[in-house]
DNA sequence: GCCAACGTTGGC
DNA sequence: GCCAACGTTGGC
């Protein structure tokens, strides 16, 4: 089981988006780094589906329920992506602030590298975020 | 193949 | 709205 951090602008496409579709697919990521982490997530993952823009914080645990698909939109057919689905909103928000004041977390990915937008979270992090959550 | 210029993302 | 970080493009 691996977990990871993805991260999504509210007003694209957001947490209620993702809980109304029930199913979503993470399309248009054109980043090398994000692809690679996109390509190496297994089905039955765990990721905490992130809100960036204003007032950036993690709001729900997500479940990759395919993975290993390329994107729809791609019209090269080379970028990678997965479909997620919601498994729970988080009892309370972890804002980044929250992420960037715990010592557990200085080595995150998003927290030393803000604009990777799928990005891999150990499995002690993953716990220190749940903590934050008050999960 | 290097590097400067430019564009984009995202936090503040 | 600004700026830092990073990626991409294009001239040489």
């Amino acid at each position: 089981m691996n977990y990871w951090l993805m991260k999504s602008e509210p007003h694209e496409y957001g947490w209620d988006d993702l809980v109304a579709e029930k199913e979503g697919i993470w399309d248009g990521v054109r980043n090398h780094q994000a692809a690679n982490n996109l390509r190496a997530m297994e089905k039955g993952d765990r990721a905490l589906f992130y809100h960036s823009g204003k007032g950036p914080e993690a709001v729900g645990i997500v479940e990759v329920s395919a993975a290993g698909l390329i994107d729809p939109t791609d019209e090269t057919g080379k970028w990678p992506t997965v479909k997620v689905k919601p498994i729970e909103k988080l009892a309370a928000p972890v804002s980044l602030k929250a992420m960037k004041a715990d010592p557990k977390l200085a080595d995150l990915a998003i927290v030393r590298q803000s604009r990777l937008s799928v990005a891999p979270v150990r499995e002690a992090e993953w716990k220190a975020i749940l903590a934050l959550a008050g999960e």
